[in-house]
DNA sequence: GTTCACATGTAACAGGTTACATGATTGG
DNA sequence: CCAATCATGTAACCTGTTACATGTGAAC
């Protein structure tokens, strides 16, 4: 999904403007399954306007910067609910860290120990962030998305914590006797 | 990560053509958090070959195709593990299916009910592909990097034949008495 | 007085995808 | 004979990132 279906999905619960957008899809409640910077948003705004599909007002508050507020125009409405008949792309994971961890024998005990408790850490605070979000909001499909995630970075976890000592016991200079076995 | 350390990376294990290391990645053991492109693949072993990372060697067998098996060279070896010592970056996510089922109420029950089906029987398919990869590799790290996987692709299935039926009833033309809450 | 949050935008660049082009062998 | 699998490669294109450029007001 790019980042132009993107801001006329958000804009279709709710007019915004492109900090915003951005704001809610890297460090808000929709920020475990989208990405998005500045330098794609912005231009997409523009195109989607130049489309007819939104609409902007500018807002001048007192005392704060000039912002832009987008709309949508039922033709974007119109759009964007039509896109949703396509079925869905399957959902792309990348992960720097799992390829660490596969790589393992060629890493030290404390690098691996490291990347794991780090990770593990991380996860953790994703978690209660996504706790907190999903008691703020009010809407059942930010919910049910909050939910979602929530359950995969719980998995994550715990499949860390369980498995920790096969992944240290790995590493190049451990001469554990014996690896415990994976968990599953 | 990107296409050349993938590349690297995985000679690091063992040699191999560019076709195996976009099968490895696309319908391999990896390919849950990994993916690559043939139009990536090959210009990147032209690169990494330029630069003496790695090696090629020509193999013509009989009645098969020319085929160009790639080696890492020592200073390919050395420059991949001292890469190992960055931090990784986070893990992306990016799910089209999450966006979808975030806007459910511009959508019908069929359409959401089929989505979510096809997303369950799609997860079972995968995890018991994975299941089947982890059972035929001996190597450690990647059973771990399956195990997360299997980890991740359960909890997903689990939550969604939990929650379907919360989703469907916030289709836009459902009149539920009540949707019954989500279970976390 | 400096840092943080708000707020918008562009240009150069990197990275990767898609489609195309080619061709052998095997199995149904 | 046709489809699938093996096998390599390029070029046009798309998409998005990074870094830069700019400015306000509030809080500390």
């Amino acid at each position: 999904m790019n980042v132009r279906t993107l801001c006329l999905g958000i804009l279709n619960f709710e007019e915004a403007t492109g900090y915003e957008i951005k704001k809610l899809s890297v460090e808000g409640r929709f920020s475990h399954f989208i990405d998005a910077s500045f330098g794609s948003i912005y231009p997409a705004l523009t195109r989607l306007c130049d489309e007819g599909l939104v609409n902007v007002r500018v807002e001048q508050k007192d005392g704060k910067p000039a912002r832009k507020v987008y709309s949508i125009t039922e033709t974007g409405r119109a759009e964007f609910v039509a896109s949703l008949n396509k079925a869905p792309g399957p959902d792309k994971i990348k992960s720097e860290f799992l390829f660490l961890i596969l790589c393992s024998e060629f890493m030290d005990a404390e690098r691996i120990k490291t990347a794991i408790d780090d990770r593990i850490a991380w996860l953790d605070r994703e978690i209660e962030k996504m706790n907190e979000f999903r008691l703020d909001c009010e809407h059942t499909g930010s919910q049910f998305a909050i939910g979602y995630g929530t359950a995969l970075y719980e998995a994550a976890r715990d499949y860390l914590k369980t498995n920790r000592a096969v992944a240290i016991a790995n590493a190049n200079n451990t001469q554990m006797p014996d690896a415990a076995e994976l968990t599953l």
